[in-house]
RNA sequence: GCGAGAAUGGCGGAAUUGGUAGACGCGCUAGAUUUAGGAUCUAGUGUUUCACGACGUGGGGGUUCAAGUCCCCCUUCUCGCACCA
C-alpha cells in the first residue's frame, strides 16, 4: 500500500490503473481522468518489468505487433543516475540520463513541479509561493496539454544553483512541467545542445547553450537535434573529450562510480500496477485494518471472502462495501480487538490473470486449484483475443503467472503458447461492439431471428478473422442460402442403404471420372484444413461451397465415394455451424455425436490432378489454354501450345528467343 | 513526432515458393419456373473497344521471361505510444 498520485475517474468514481486511462480519458466511459494523491494498494508487477520484456522473446506464437505495444509500454532504457550537489545544503539532487556522454553541456537542472525534490529545496518564502502556484496550475492541466511538446516550455527559477559533479559548473535549479515526477528519479539535467526539449527551455529563459558533441560521421551539427551515441564524439568535456559517445558513457560512468556521486541504471515506464478500486464487483481486497495491530491480512481458512449481497452498487466516490456495517466490522485475526476490512475490490482485471487455472480444477473446495492439474492442462495451446488488451490484460496475465510460478504453485512461466488478435466487430453504425460499452445488441438480435449458426457463419464469411467486420445484413443473405439450400440438403445426397463407410480410396480401385472427383475432394479437405488451423473461416467457408457444388454435380459416382464426401463436408462444417451439423450427422444415422468422430484425413497421393489447364504466355502475356498432365515434358507443352490458334497467331512472323516451362505452372515463349 | 499495419471490381473479400488477378459471397443483367410476388435454377458480370486488342491490384520508379507478391521513393487511412530525458 501506498501514497501516491492515481488517476480517478469522476464519472465511475473509482480509481484506474495507467492501462485503464487511454489519452486523458477513462477507458469505460471515456471521462477525463483527474489526479488525485491516495492511499491504495498496488501490484509490484515492476518487479518482473525485467523478465516481462526479456521473455517476450521465448513467445515465436506471439504476433509481433503485441510484443512490440508491450516492450514499448515496459519501456525499459539503460543509462545513468548522476547526482548534482545542491549550494549550500547537505544533499543532491539526483539525475536519470540515457546520455551521460553530454553532461559537460548541462547548463541548468530541471524538476517537476510534484517531485518531492522540489518540496525539500531549501528557497525563500517568496519563491515558495510562486514554487506553489505553477505547480498548482501544472497539476491542473491534463496531460495531454502537459505532454504536447508543441506546447511552449515553462518553468520557475528556484534561486538556487548545484554543482555540475564532472565539470564542477555551477548550475541553476529550474521548477519546469515537462518534467515527469514519476519517471526516473523526477529531476533530468538540462543539456540544450543535445535536446530539443532543453533547447526549447534553455531558449525561452535565456539559458546557455555548450556544445560538447560532435558527429563522427561528418555529417552537420545542430543545436538541440539528437546526436546519436553510434555517432557522437565528445568535444569541449575535460579529460572525457575526444573519445565515442559510446566510450564516453562508460569510462564517465566508471568515474562517476569511484566518485560515489552516480552509477550505470536502466528505468521502466512501466509503473506499479494499481489495484483498489472502489467499485462493488470485484475481489475484495483480504486485508484487516486494526488500530492496535496495523494492516492483517485475513488468514488463509477464512478465504475466500464472499461480497456481502446488497441493494445499492452505484459508485458514491467510496467503495459501497464500506457502508455495510456488518461486512466492515471484524474482529482483528491477531489480536481478536474491533477492527474493519479494507473496504475497496481488486480491480477486475485481477481476476481474469488466473481464472483459467480454475478450469484445469473447478470442483476444488480447499484451495483455487492443484498444481498438479493446473501443469498438466495448461499453458493455454491458442488464446484468442482482441489487441485492445495488449497492455492491460496480456501484461498482467503474463505477471500474475510468472508470480505463480515462483511460488511454485504451477511449473510454467507464460500463460499462453499462442496468442491470436481477432478483429473487432463493429455495429452497422460503425461503433465497435465491446462488452464494456454495452452495445453487444445486434448479433443477438439476429440470434433470435435467424438462428445461431447463420449467425456464426455470417460473421466468420464476412471477413478473416484478425480483420475488423463492420456488420451488415446483406452478408447474412449468402450464407443463409447456402445453409438452407445446400447444407440442409446434403442427407438427400447420401446414399443410406450404402453401409460402406470407407474414407481412403486407390486410384487402381476407381474409375478415372471418380479418382478425379477423389482429387478434388482432398484438395478442397486440404485447404479446409489447414485455412481451419490458421482460424482464416472466410476461406474454409468459400471451400466448403464449392465442395458442396462438387457434390451436389458428381451424381455419376460411386456411392461409397460420395458418401464419404458428404461426411466430411458435415465434418468441417461442424464446427461452424454445430447445431445445424449435428442434426444431419444423426440424419445420416450416426449414434454418437459429430464432435465425437475424427477430423477428415488429407489422402497425400490424392491431391495432384491428372491434368490441369495451364496457361501459354508470349512475352509475358497470356495468349491461350492447354490442358496438361502436370509433370508433361516440355516438348510436350509446345506442341500442345502450337495447336492453339491465338497462340500461333502470336507467334507468326516472329523468332523464338526463348522458352521458359515450368512443369505444372507455366508456359511463357519469349520472341522477338 | 516515434513505432506497427493496411490500400485489389459497385460492395465484403480470394490469390503456397513471383507463374492465367478478381476464388467464394453480395449486388446487378438476362433467361427458366411460378396465376403473381417471394423462393429456386441456368448463364453472364474489372474497365474500354463493333472486333483484334489495349489497359487494370493507392501513385511514381526499378529488378525479372514473368510482379498484387521482391527493392527504392511518395500519398492516404487505421492502430499503438506520445516531453520517458
Amino acid at each position: 500500500m501506498k501514497e501516491g498520485l492515481v488517476n480517478w475517474c469522476p464519472d465511475c468514481m473509482t480509481v484506474l490503473a495507467n492501462e485503464q486511462v487511454v489519452s486523458c480519458c477513462c477507458e469505460r466511459c471515456d471521462s477525463e481522468v483527474e489526479k488525485k494523491e491516495l492511499k491504495q494498494w498496488y501490484f509490484k508487477i515492476t518487479d518482473y518489468a525485467d523478465r516481462l520484456v526479456d521473455d517476450l522473446d521465448k513467445l515465436p506464437g506471439w504476433p509481433d505487433s503485441v510484443k512490440t505495444i508491450q516492450r514499448e509500454w515496459i519501456g525499459r532504457s539503460y543509462g545513468a543516475e548522476a547526482r548534482f550537489q545542491v549550494e549550500e545544503a547537505d544533499w543532491s539532487i539526483p539525475v536519470y540520463t540515457t546520455r551521460l556522454d553530454t553532461i559537460y553541456g548541462v547548463t541548468f537542472i530541471a524538476i517537476a513541479p510534484e517531485s518531492k525534490l522540489a518540496e525539500r529545496l531549501n528557497v525563500s518564502d517568496e519563491k515558495r509561493t510562486e514554487i506553489d502556484a505553477y505547480k498548482s496550475a501544472a497539476m491542473l492541466k491534463n496531460d495531454i496539454d502537459r505532454g504536447n511538446d508543441t506546447v511552449e516550455k515553462t518553468g520557475v527559477f528556484s534561486g538556487l544553483y548545484a554543482t555540475n559533479p564532472f565539470s564542477g559548473a555551477r548550475v541553476p535549479i529550474w521548477i519546469a512541467d515537462y518534467v515527469l515526477a514519476q519517471y526516473g528519479t523526477g529531476a533530468v539535467m538540462g543539456v540544450p545542445f543535445n535536446d530539443m526539449r532543453d533547447k526549447a527551455f534553455a531558449e525561452k529563459y535565456d539559458l546557455p547553450i555548450q556544445q560538447i558533441l560532435t558527429t563522427a560521421d561528418g555529417s552537420e551539427v545542430k543545436e538541440g537535434e539528437v546526436i546519436s551515441i553510434a555517432n557522437g564524439v565528445t568535444v569541449n568535456s575535460g579529460r572525457f573529450s575526444d573519445m565515442s559517445s559510446k566510450e564516453a558513457i562508460d569510462s564517465m560512468a566508471a568515474f562517476a562510480e569511484e566518485g560515489k556521486f552516480g552509477k550505470k541504471t536502466k528505468q521502466f515506464k512501466l509503473h506499479d500496477w494499481l489495484i483498489s478500486r472502489q467499485r462493488y464487483w470485484g475481489t475484495p481486497i483480504p486485508i484487516i485494518h486494526c488500530d492496535k495491530c496495523g494492516q492483517v491480512p485475513v488468514p488463509e481458512s477464512s478465504l475466500p471472502i464472499e461480497l456481502p449481497i446488497i441493494s445499492d452498487y452505484l459508485p458514491k466516490g467510496r467503495s459501497p462495501l464500506a457502508d455495510v456495517d456488518e461486512f466492515i466490522n471484524v474482529k482483528c485475526p491477531t489480536c481478536g480487538g474491533d477492527a474493519k476490512r479494507d473496504a475497496d475490490t481488486m480491480d477486475t482485471f485481477v481476476c481474469s490473470s488466473w481464472y483459467h487455472l480454475r478450469y484445469a480444477d473447478p470442483n476444488n473446495g480447499s484451495a483455487p486449484f492443484e498444481t498438479d492439474k493446473a501443469n498438466s492442462w495448461l499453458p493455454v495451446d491458442k488464446y484468442i483475443g482482441g489487441i485492445t488488451h495488449a497492455t492491460g490484460h496480456l501484461l498482467y496475465f503474463r505477471f500474475i503467472t510468472k508470480f505463480l510460478h515462483d511460488l511454485k504453485l504451477i511449473d510454467f512461466e507464460e500463460p499462453a503458447k499462442e496468442l491470436f488478435n481477432h478483429g473487432m466487430v463493429s455495429d452497422s453504425s460503425g461503433q465497435v461492439m465491446s462488452k464494456s460499452r454495452g452495445n453487444v445488441v445486434s448479433p443477438i438480435e439476429l440470434m433470435e431471428q435467424r438462428g445461431v449458426d447463420v449467425t456464426r457463419l455470417a460473421m466468420y464469411f464476412t471477413a478473416p478473422s484478425d480483420k475488423e467486420v463492420l456488420w451488415s445484413d446483406a452478408a447474412l443473405v449468402g450464407v443463409e442460402k447456402f445453409l438452407l439450400n445446400k447444407v440442409i440438403g446434403l442427407p438427400a445426397l447420401y446414399d443410406a442403404s450404402c453401409s460402406d463407410l470407407k474414407s481412403h480410396f486407390k486410384q487402381a480401385d476407381l474409375s478415372s471420372a471418380d479418382w478425379d472427383f477423389y482429387t478434388v475432394l482432398n484438395q478442397q479437405l486440404k485447404r479446409i484444413t489447414d485455412d481451419s488451423e490458421k482460424l482464416q473461416f472466410n476461406t474454409v467457408i468459400a471451400a466448403s461451397m464449392e465442395l458442396s457444388r462438387e457434390i451436389e454435380r458428381a451424381t455419376d459416382i460411386t456411392p461409397a465415394l460420395r458418401n464419404y464426401s458428404v461426411r466430411v463436408l458435415i465434418q468441417v462444417l461442424a464446427p461452424l455451424i454445430p447445431h445445424v451439423a449435428e442434426e444431419i450427422w444423426q440424419t445420416l444415422g450416426f449414434k454418437e455425436s459429430i464432435f465425437k468422430s475424427q477430423w477428415p484425413k488429407v489422402d497425400d497421393s490424392a491431391l495432384v490432378s491428372q491434368t490441369i489447364t495451364m496457361a501459354v504466355q508470349i512475352n509475358g502475356k497470356v495468349r491461350g489454354q492447354i490442358d496438361i498432365a502436370p509433370d508433361a515434358d516440355s516438348a510436350t507443352a509446345l506442341s500442345a501450345a502450337k495447336a492453339s490458334e491465338s497462340v500461333v497467331r502470336h507467334l507468326d512472323g516472329k523468332t523464338v528467343v526463348k522458352e521458359i516451362y515450368i512443369p505444372g505452372k507455366i508456359l511463357n515463349i519469349v520472341v522477338k
